[in-house]
DNA sequence: TTTAGCACTCAAGGTTACAGAGTGCTAACA
DNA sequence: TGTTAGCACTCTGTAACCTTGAGTGCTAAA
C-alpha cells in the first residue's frame, strides 16, 4: 500500500518527532542519511501521506506531525528492536540484586525502575491472588465484639479483614471455628473460597455449633469482600516535563484521572499476555487520549500474576519503552519463580 | 504596637486577598463596611503596614498583598472562629456514620473528607503503633527457606514481615519458637519489643534450642525493621486550581516533593498535640515555601495516634481549615475511642 | 490628623511589523 | 513519467509600541 519511500519518510518523521516534539519539514527530512530525494519530492510524499491519514499539519504552512494512525503503523511495522544500554541493564540488575522477600517491595521497586529508565509514568498492578491457594487462616479477637481474620496464601501474601462477632461468643468457640476452617480450607484455591464457605463448611458448622451462625455470616462477608488490587504508580511528575503537557488544564485532567486508582486498575486487569500498545484514542479513558499506554504482564510459572505498564504522551519512545517493559517483565517473573 | 485602624486594615486586606488572590487597593478597602477613613488615609496606613513588614507590593503601583509576617499576625491574633456550615458538618457526620472497622479505611476516608471540604491537599499520617501492645504473634512457613511473621497489636493493627529461615529447621521448632514468643511477648508494648527480644528472650531460646540461633537473628531483624508510617494524601490536584500555582514549574516542584512520602511523613511525625500552623518559609521543606501547612493530631484515649494536615497556598482559608481540622480531629478520636 | 487632588508608575492587552520556516504549485529537466 | 528548482504564499512567534486602567506617593488644604 505504501511505497518504500513513503515508509522511509514516515519513519524519519516519527523518529524525529519523538525526539524533538516539533513538526518536521521537508528540508530536515531530505538532509537525513538514507534519504536521497530532494525536499520537493519529500513534500509530494508528505502530501500523499497526509491524504492517507498518517500525518497531520498543525497549520497550513507547518511541517508534519504523525497522526495516531501514523503511530499505529509505526508500532506495527516499523519498530526496530531497541538494545537497552548496558547502563540501563545495570540499573535493572542492581535493583533486583538486592534481596527482597516481599511481593510488595519487588513490585514497588519495579515501578520506580520503570519510570526512572523511561521518564514516563509507570503503573504496576500488584499480584492478584486468584491463582493461589490458602495456606493458613487465623482469627484474633480484638474486643468483645470484633475480630480480625488473617489469611496467608501459598504465594506468601498476607491479608486481613475485620469483622463483627456477637458479644456472647466464647473465645473457645472462635478457636473451634478456626480449626475447622484450617482443616477444610487449607490448600483450597482462593478463587474457590466462596463456594466452599457457603456450601460444605456452612453445613459442617451447623452440625457442630449453634451460636456461631452470626459470626460465621460476618466472617464470610469479610472474606469474600472484594479487595481492590494494589496499584503502584511512579514518576507521575515526569508527565509535566513533556512539552505536550505544558498546559495546566491538561495536566490537571490527567492527574485527576490518575488519582482514580480503581479506574486505572480496572484498565490493567483486562490485559492478557504479551505487550499491548494503546495509542491515543485507543485508550478507553477519555483523559488519557493524548497519551499512549503500553502494558505487559508478569507471571509465576505459567500463571499470570499482574501487569506492568507505562503511560506517556502519544509521542512516546515506543521502541525503548517496549524493551524496558520486556526486560522488566522477564526479570519480575524470574524473581518470583526463584522464590518457589 | 499596631493601632486599631491598622489592624482593621490588615484584616480586611488579608480577608479580601484570601478570597480574590488579587492585590488589594486603598479604594476597595475604603468601601468596606466598618471602614470610615478615606482611601488616602488608608494609603498612609498601608504604607506604615508595609514598612512594618506586614504587607508587600507586587510592583510600585500595585495594591498590597499580605506578607508571611502579615499572615502570621492574622493567624495569631485576628482569626475568628469559623462556624462550619451544616452542610459541611453533614458531610463529616455522614462519612463517619458508615460502620468502619479498620483504621486504614477510617483514616483514608478522613483524608478524602478533608480535601473535599477545603479544596486543598490533605495529608493524614496513619496511626502509629508505638503506644500499643502486642496481642498475638504467628509465624507461617512459606517455603523451605522463608517464612512470614504476623503481628497483631492491641489496637487491631496487623503487620507482617518476611524473613529467611535456614533450610535444616524443622517446622516443629518454628512452632516452639512461636509459642515461646507468644508466652513472653503478648501484652508487651511494641516499643519495648526490641529490648525484650535481644535480652530476655534471646537467653531463654539459647537454653531451649540450639539450631534456632540463625532463624532468630533473621526474625529479630525483620521485627525490628522500622516500618514506614502509612501516609494518605488526597486532593493533590486541588493545588493546580490555585492561581498561585498556574505555573508548571511550581506545580512540578511541589508534586515532586509530594511524591516523597517519607519526607512528608517525617514532617508530620514531629507534630504534637493541638493545631499548628506553618506559614511559607516556616516550612522546613523548601518546595513547600509557597505553601502553608496546618496540622492537628488525633488520639485514642490520651495517647496521640497520628496527624492530620492540610496543605494549601499561603493564601489559605486559615479560619475554615482550622475548623475543619478541629472537627475531624475530634471525630476521629471519638471513632477510635468508641472501638475500645 | 485627615483628605482631595494630581502627577507618576506599572501591568496587561492590543496592534503592527517583521523574520523565519515551511508549504503548494508550476515549469523545466532527465 | 518521476524528480527537482524556483517562487509566491501562509502561518507562527517575537519584538516594539501604544493605550488603558488601577493604584500609589506626595503635597497642600481643611
Amino acid at each position: 500500500m505504501l511505497t518504500e519511500r513513503q515508509i522511509q519518510v514516515l519513519k524519519v518523521i516519527i523518529d524525529e518527532f519523538i525526539q524533538s516534539a516539533q513538526p518536521i519539514g521537508s528540508r530536515a527530512i531530505a538532509k537525513k542519511d538514507g534519504i536521497t530525494a530532494s525536499p520537493a519530492t519529500i513534500r509530494n510524499e508528505m502530501a500523499d501521506l497526509e491524504e492517507l491519514g498518517f500525518l497531520v499539519k498543525t497549520h497550513t504552512s507547518s511541517g508534519r506531525v504523525p497522526s495516531e494512525k501514523g503511530y499505529r503503523f509505526y508500532v506495527d511495522h516499523l519498530l526496530i528492536p531497541f538494545q537497552l544500554s548496558s547502563q540501563d541493564m545495570g540499573v535493572i540488575q542492581h535493583t533486583f540484586a538486592r534481596e527482597m522477600l516481599e511481593f510488595e517491595k519487588v513490585v514497588q521497586q519495579s515501578a520506580k525502575v520503570l519510570s526512572d529508565l523511561t521518564s514516563y509514568t509507570s503503573i504496576v498492578l500488584g499480584p492478584q491472588v486468584f491463582e493461589t491457594t490458602l495456606k493458613k487462616i487465623q482469627i484474633v479477637g480484638l474486643s468483645d465484639h470484633s475480630a480480625v481474620a488473617i489469611l496467608v496464601t501459598s504465594s506468601g501474601h498476607v491479608e486481613h479483614r475485620y469483622f463483627n462477632v456477637p458479644k456472647m461468643l466464647k473465645s473457645s468457640d472462635l478457636e473451634k471455628l478456626v480449626n475447622i476452617l484450617n482443616d477444610r480450607l487449607v490448600g483450597v484455591p482462593i478463587i474457590q473460597l466462596e463456594q466452599k464457605l457457603s456450601g460444605e463448611i456452612a453445613g459442617i458448622l451447623q452440625e457442630h455449633m449453634s451460636n456461631l451462625d452470626k459470626t460465621y455470616a460476618f466472617l464470610q462477608q469479610a472474606l469474600l469482600e472484594e479487595q481492590p488490587a494494589k496499584l503502584y504508580m511512579d514518576g507521575k511528575t515526569n508527565m509535566m516535563r513533556q512539552p505536550e503537557f505544558n498546559d495546566i488544564q491538561k495536566i490537571q485532567s490527567l492527574f485527576s484521572i490518575m488519582e482514580q486508582e480503581d479506574e486505572i486498575a480496572k484498565l490493567l486487569k483486562t490485559s492478557d499476555k504479551g505487550i499491548k500498545v494503546f495509542i491515543g484514542h485507543e485508550n478507553q479513558i477519555r483523559e488519557m487520549q493524548d497519551c499512549s499506554l503500553i502494558t505487559a504482564s508478569y507471571s509465576l510459572g505459567d500463571k499470570q500474576l499482574g501487569t506492568i505498564a507505562l503511560l506517556g504522551p502519544t509521542r512516546m519512545e515506543y521502541s525503548k519503552v517496549i524493551s524496558v517493559l520486556n526486560a522488566l517483565s522477564v526479570q519480575l517473573s524470574r524473581t518470583f519463580d526463584s522464590w518457589y
